[in-house]
DNA sequence: GTGAAAGCGCTAACAG
DNA sequence: CTGTTAGCGCTTTCAC
């Protein structure tokens, strides 16, 4: 293993042939352009006997392609993003694409940063989850032609190729199996956050909610400049003043994980008698005592209409293509937590 | 904003002034190369209000150097991992490097995969968890003079940086917790990978229970080509003959998380009997009913290690800097778990 | 103070 | 069938 870097170049000087043999050859197309068998051969015996790398920046450079597709998410290492990702990156690699990840934490100027790191790098197209107020960065992508995909959500004044789930729908039958498992005061505690999943999980309830004839009784929890400390006491308020609640849903996977800690810590709470329904589903909730009911995104499907799109749109680079929108029906998935309790009276 | 992507040269004809000029002003070579105030402003102004982004590529090309540092874990999911990577982040950021962040699955073809992704992509550094068989490829990386760290384990055979804790002694002491807690057959659950850092918590556990007088009770989990069901599978049948059991000590994330699983679902076992504890920390730790305890890494210091390794070689690029490994203690998070547990006779 | 031009490693049109 | 060469967008040396 020699150091330093071996060009193209120097592979044409050891075998004395030319460049443009190698490129042909390195990129398949020896046959097609008709370069014998030996000088093949001999190119390919070389290349992988000293373990030649391309330099992919000179030829990305060259073809104004990377072949990398960059999917950005809130958070990585949430359980559900971290499987769709993987889900993302197979159908990927089947087309010779590779994936990068990223979290933007669902903050503006990290979206923003991270999309330009990216831009800059000449990746050949992103899949995001947009945080609020990125929508002028996702226009500017389209803009300038590069193949955009949202998925959770989008803004609803852009015209974006996107994967979503009827969230008010879910939310709706969600509410509706606690209300079936005799629970009256329901809880939803949600972040104010205006964007439309939240707002169709919070119509979902309300809905759901309102046809029972129960009370609504919600909590947002404000998500910007807010640390965990901080939203966990908000949370700590509102269940102190809660004699009555007999049942909470969730509207986002952090969002039960601090409730759950705080129920915890509650005298007059007692986890095994709430109801209790989380959005998105975790590792962790088959685990916890009692286990916790959840609404389940349909992984498999958004990554496979994911890829579709994008690679409809990487292929047709030149014509526009148009936009697309897709939305998929969540599942309920049904633990002890949202079953019917003991009687207590 | 117009379509496709300004160059430098449509910069330079626009103004009227040659495409150096406006590399050094871009670069903030202005004033050193003596651009006159008015130019530089003129150049600033105009590639502002077209938001003019450089071409890294081209740039990477030219000068050799991406700013990038690549950041390979196991899982990026991993709490631990994730918050580690944010701390390195972080350092990076004011040094002006990005970071990219991924994982390998502690999977060596995969790990190749993504040091070959990243090597023909001229990232400039590589933080890795290396998994077992890569030894050879971290080989060529700093055999051809690419900044390597390793962390959580490395290759004794290889002279490579590298940053890791005591295991020996973190599981020495988790241990011993253990059995003043006065529990008396206490099980390890660890996997086979004879790497350093498992062997290293095998050790401190043997240690710990033989200096004891009690006996040892290590299940080895294998760790190549098992799915989770596999590996849960093995630990119900690890836990069915132990009618003796009365503490666990997980090595892994990940076996504490399907040891919990099981440790449910077993009529003979009780979770608030049990004395139990985890290598690595979790959110979810706090959360679980009980409570646990577990070893935790000193994520800040180790990211501050790694960096401060890494930016060393970074910057002095042609004489090769001379290797260091640090190694640092764990901590010890005494939650409900591991504490003296209720008379049962 | 500023510009011309070479060259980073690669691809591909064109020449022979 | 294979070689020569322009050029992708940028940095930087050297010239004026």
């Amino acid at each position: 293993m020699k150091k330093g870097r071996t060009s193209i170049k120097d592979i044409a000087n050891a075998l004395n042939v030319s460049v443009t043999t190698i490129s042909f050859v390195l990129n398949g197309k020896g046959k097609e352009k008709k370069i014998s068998d030996a000088v093949i051969k001999k190119v390919i015996d070389y290349t992988e006997s000293i373990n030649y790398k391309p330099n992919r920046v000179a030829q990305s450079l060259r073809t104004g392609e990377s072949k990398i597709i960059v999917f950005m998410v809130e958070d990585i290492g949430n359980y559900f993003f971290a499987k769709l990702a993987r889900i993302i990156e197979d159908i990927a690699y089947k087309k010779d694409y590779k994936v990068l990840f990223c979290s933007n934490e669902n903050d503006d100027a990290r979206s923003r940063e991270l999309i330009d790191l990216f831009y800059e790098r000449r990746v050949d197209g992103f899949i995001i989850i947009p945080s609020g107020g990125i929508r002028n960065d996702i226009a500017q992508l389209i803009d300038k032609n590069i193949p955009v995909v949202l998925f959770d959500r989008y803004f609803e004044d852009l015209n974006t190729s996107a994967v979503v789930i009827n969230n008010e729908d879910a939310a709706f039958k969600a509410t509706n199996k606690l209300i079936a498992g005799a629970f009256k005061n329901i809880a939803f505690i949600t972040t104010d956050a205006q964007q439309m999943q939240m707002r169709g999980r919070l119509e979902g309830y309300k809905r759901a909610i309102k046809e029972a004839n129960l009370e609504p009784n919600v909590l947002q929890v404000p998500y910007l400049h807010l640390n965990s400390e901080k939203r966990k006491s908000l949370i700590r308020e509102f269940f102190k003043n809660q004699e009555e609640l007999d049942a909470v849903f969730f509207s986002t996977n952090y969002l039960t994980q601090h409730g759950l800690e705080i129920i915890r810590e509650l005298e007059h709470l007692d986890v095994f008698k709430l109801g209790i329904v989380a959005f998105d589903d975790n590792d962790f909730f088959k685990i916890h005592s009692p286990s916790i009911s959840a609404v389940a995104q349909p992984l498999k499907q958004m990554g496979e209409e994911i890829m579709k799109i994008m690679l409809k749109m990487l292929k047709e680079k030149n014509n526009r293509t148009p936009t697309k929108q897709i939305v998929l029906d969540a599942r309920f998935i049904e633990r002890e937590s949202s079953r019917i309790k003991i009687p207590q009276d």
